[in-house]
DNA sequence: TCTGTACATGTACAAATGTACATCAGCGGG
DNA sequence: CCCGCTGATGTACATTTGTACATGTACAGA
């Protein structure tokens, strides 16, 4: 049975095998060629939907990035029922980790916004709803402090090759979220 | 008057280069042709002196990074004979910042490292350096998030393209290094 | 059934790239 | 000055890549 056209479809498959392709093999060396394969279409399908490689991977660390960001209002809701926030933080950044691909690809979009502004937007997305989630609970400096805190020693974690060092997010958030000055801190 | 040899010389100019090149196009688009333009030597120069490009990147990454290590010696100094290790944290974080090109060479490091095992001895020049000396102000588990927080912080300015938050910065690195226990707390 | 439009494909091509290496140049010692 | 060794250069080449696009196919409406 021949497969029907879907277009829609066929573009999506295209950005999902581009987020993975940036994901295994980094910026750097995503070509047409590699997304296609990955996304089981021919070559020229890559440039039918997008006009240059350069879109592509702009729809592709958007799509990626707005499904880790979706994820963080799991962590709003967890953080919120939790007695013990500081625990839940260090488990959720545990079980992001735990998904390496994704956390690459978070990566890859800093480095990439950092040069490229207009991808900051989208590195936006995660970062600023990571700070929104955690002022919350810490107020808006130390909340800073702690998604910033998050960031680097998931950061960390990836360039050890290892896993997160639970205790060192742990003593952060324990201080970032001691009841000192919280709640009602400015 | 023509130039004497100095393979030495020449061989830190490329690496020098390279350096520079990684900096500024990252290291998805270093390339021979580029290195050996900012280097002012021929093409094949840049294979005379290193067998392949991932030799030369290696080494080049390896400099930028002993570089920025060196600086931490400073850091440590810094923070010893100052009245307030917090502020002056954020000012060296700021001054680190302000070389943009050697902040962006970390991150991109950082990024290769996660995927390739063979650089994380270079990333650990930095990040355990770092480490080290906020341990020494704040004991290992405060002190390594510390170090996780300066990444993070850094990071997050690069990807917004602006100045370190320095308030941001500046109350995490209270709240971790607050005389609690940091002194003598495991 | 025919037609026009949209979807899809695979080829072609110019440019770029890493690498290899034949050849040339510099230099020091005899 | 000559010679051999080391340093240096620029060309060549096979491969890879982004992009363009002619051509073919699918599909809905008349």
């Amino acid at each position: 049975m021949t497969a029907r056209r879907d277009p829609d479809g066929r573009r999506e498959a295209i950005v999902r095998a581009a987020v993975e392709t940036i994901a295994e093999v980094g910026l750097g060396q995503v070509t047409h060629r590699r997304i296609a394969a990955r996304a089981g279409v021919p070559l020229g399908s890559t440039t039918y939907y997008f006009p240059t490689l350069d879109d592509l991977v702009a729809a592709a660390l958007r799509e990626g990035t707005e499904a880790a960001r979706a994820l963080l209002e799991d962590w709003a809701e967890a953080l919120t029922v939790s007695p013990d926030p500081a625990a839940t933080l260090v488990e959720l950044a545990e079980r992001y980790l735990a998904d390496w691909d994704r956390a690459l690809l978070e990566y890859e979009l800093y480095l990439a916004a950092a040069r490229t502004p207009r991808l900051r937007p989208v590195a936006a997305l995660w970062t600023d709803g990571l700070r929104g989630i955690c002022a919350r609970f810490a107020g808006p400096a130390r909340g800073f402090a702690l998604a910033a805190l998050v960031d680097g020693a998931m950061l960390q974690a990836l360039v050890a090759g290892g896993p997160l060092e639970a205790e060192t997010l742990r003593a952060g958030a324990d201080a970032l979220l001691s009841p000192r000055t919280a709640a009602g801190s400015t």
